[in-house]
DNA sequence: TATCATAACATTGTTAACAATTAGTTTGAC
DNA sequence: GTCAAACTAATTGTTAACAATGTTATGATA
């Protein structure tokens, strides 16, 4: 019947929210994760719960034992992440290069709109929505320049994000998006690229 | 009791089977995957069978259509691929700088064997086989050096052979990893790296 | 009291049945 | 003969029950 709400399969609405409450910090690093808690939570059983908690395992927030669950994977070290931030780096470079080449009015439109919600989140100081209307931006030139990599981009802005949130400075992260998206609209490639390397560190 | 071999967990090793299949082109690109015809080849239910299925979406070699199951995902454009490979390149330096600080003799001798493995599949030409050892061989240093980053790590590397197999001139293949395998166990980091990127291209 | 074996409990792993969706085929009207 | 609607079959999505494993509590023994 109504299609579009229905079916955005189950896991992956379980997912958002696991990772809402990981960024935001409601499931401690030593807590377990139990699989009929989480069910009767978003009421429904545990097949689907396992479903999501093995893909959040795959993108490399959960750590998986066998028969005895998942629980939050430990933190990157400094080292480990700063080769992660340089691989998002490559890759989000290349994505932002072809979206200019590609990208029609409507996109424009879309990211500004994305650009409005990250800034209405930095305003309210509410970290959880900051680093989803972060991360909502960067993924639309991500997943309109290249759907292959889109979830391996995923896998990696996570996990810089679970380190350490330097989204705290809510302003500076207003003006280097800001800054980004101008870049963009204007098609200008080499200050996309320039912006985007300040911004992700 | 025996702790190691009993739980390498079902779906790990319905993964494999399912990985090796695509790598020699078993399972072609456009063929259906059915979860009962999975299941009953591996004498198990098809929750098991959905549990791989999804991680290797995840791995990006499957992708997913609700309510339509998965299918094998197109490949990569060359543009993607010089990607992947870049991003792969960044990852598996930094681990073998890593492991060659770090590595015991058991180390080295662990690596040796996997190349002998590697060798003998060259000589006797076994598609499968060579992608396999060829990718358990890397797979050591990048285990050893960083566990975080090891599903990225394979993630990327599947799908760098999943895109075209240069693994045809498998003399080379023999050279290239001889050679690595030679400077790491000299803990030459400078050689490792630069035949290293002779070797991931 | 400390230690170990054993039993109760809790949690994950697996299975089979059922529901919902999609694909294919037949039927019937025009 | 062609097209559309209804029906059938095949497939995925979900659920609940059961099995296997791990954890904790209990109590006997030294």
């Amino acid at each position: 019947m109504n299609k579009f709400p229905s079916k955005v399969a189950f896991r992956d609405s379980i997912c958002n929210v696991i990772r809402r409450d990981l960024i935001s910090g409601k499931i401690g690093f030593d807590e377990p994760i139990r699989e009929q808690k989480l069910a009767s939570r978003f009421g429904t059983s545990r097949g689907p719960v396992r479903d999501a908690l093995m893909q959040l395992t795959q993108e490399g927030i959960l750590v998986y034992k066998p028969n005895k669950g998942v629980r939050v994977n430990s933190a990157l070290t400094d080292e480990e992440r700063s080769v992660v931030v340089a691989m998002r780096l490559e890759l989000e470079t290349y994505c932002i290069k072809k979206f200019i080449n590609q990208a029609s009015e409507t996109d424009f439109v879309n990211i500004r709109l994305l650009l409005e919600r990250l800034k209405t989140a930095c305003n309210e100081a509410s970290l959880p929505e900051v680093a989803e209307s972060d991360l909502a931006l960067h993924r639309y030139w991500v997943a309109q320049a290249s759907p292959h990599l889109e979830s391996t981009w995923l896998g990696l802005s996570i996990r810089m994000i679970m380190k350490y949130t330097r989204l705290e400075n809510f302003k500076e992260s207003i003006g280097e998006h800001h800054r980004i998206v101008e870049a963009i609209t204007n098609r200008n490639i080499t200050e996309s690229i320039y912006y985007l390397g300040e911004n992700i560190i």
